[in-house]
DNA sequence: CGTACACCCTGGCCGC
DNA sequence: TGCGGCCAGGGTGTAC
């Protein structure tokens, strides 16, 4: 589900409900997601203090006051909901796949719910949770001033594989995810079938200024809301609502002066979505 | 090292 | 109403 708007949604969310807040108690409704839980995981995280909320990529991180930090992925169809003390869960929510639970002192509620369980939590000492396995490898944060078109000609200048593909490999750029690969090469006039490395310096300067502005405005829009997607609160997202080719198959394209009509690819096994026409 | 592909898992939707 | 096939926001392991 969740690319780099949308986990920066769900942190958005939980800062306020879980930072400066202690753990009560964890309860954990299975021995494994996508991995198995680190061992005594809801054990560890009893009576804890979480400090402080930040994402890196696509990964949530939870600062806790043991020295440890909590690293929790969302996978394809993961989301948190949390519940005030007062407030009871909505009676059309589905709880089949609640499986985390944190109950804080104050008597709020946070609920990991996750169908395909492709998500995952892990826990790592926090002066080191740069050198962890599922961050150590992670290229430049798409927003902010880390990512540069010289250094993205330099990584591209050896791949031969499509743009598209390239672009999801998060050692590349870290927090991209297939809706806003797809959007950004629109938006840039790439064709996602162009080699990555027949790419010019020019085209990398347009390309990555629409994938900072596509990430910025969904993140400001609370994410896209395919299915399910919600934040911590259980609202939608609404930025499904600007796509430009994602999911809009046969559907006219969304540029002045242009009849032709999105049509779909298939890529690594993923759906690409463009316009023959506008993208070159 | 780069690339292609199967696979992990559940659920929604579509055609029959 | 049921069933098979296909699709889905992600990432990893393997073979070449």
């Amino acid at each position: 589900m969740p690319e780099l708007p949308e986990v920066e949604t769900v942190r958005a969310g939980l800062a306020p409900v879980l930072e400066g807040k202690r753990i009560k108690r964890l309860i954990v409704r299975r021995k494994n997601l996508r991995f198995d839980f680190p061992d005594n995981f809801a054990k560890r995280l009893a009576g804890v203090a979480i400090l402080k909320l930040s994402r890196r990529a696509k990964y949530l991180l939870l600062e806790l006051d043991n020295g440890e930090t909590l690293l929790s992925h969302l996978g394809m169809s993961g989301s948190f909901l949390a519940l005030g003390a007062n407030e009871t869960m909505p009676a059309i929510r589905k709880t089949k796949h609640d499986h985390v639970v944190f109950e804080m002192f104050d008597g709020t509620s946070v609920i990991y719910n996750d169908p395909r369980r492709f998500g995952f939590m892990d826990l790592f000492a926090t002066d080191e949770i740069d050198k962890c396995k599922f961050l150590e490898h992670l290229g430049p944060e798409p927003v902010g001033n880390q990512l540069s078109a010289s250094d993205l000609k330099l990584a591209l200048s050896k791949r031969k594989a499509p743009i598209k593909t390239t672009l999801l490999d998060q050692k590349v750029i870290a927090g991209l995810g297939n809706i806003y690969v797809c959007e950004a090469l629109f938006r840039a006039n790439i064709h996602p079938t162009a080699r990555s490395c027949d790419l010019s310096l020019e085209q990398l300067e347009v390309l990555v200024e629409h994938i900072r502005q596509v990430i910025r405005q969904a993140i400001e829009a609370g994410g896209s809301s395919l299915n399910d997607f919600t934040n911590a609160d259980g609202d939608l997202g609404y930025f499904q609502h600007s796509f430009d080719v994602y999911d809009r198959v046969n559907e006219p394209c969304k540029s002045d002066n242009c009849s032709a009509k999105v049509e779909r690819i298939v890529q690594g096994g993923r759906s690409s979505f463009y316009c023959p026409s506008c993208q070159k």
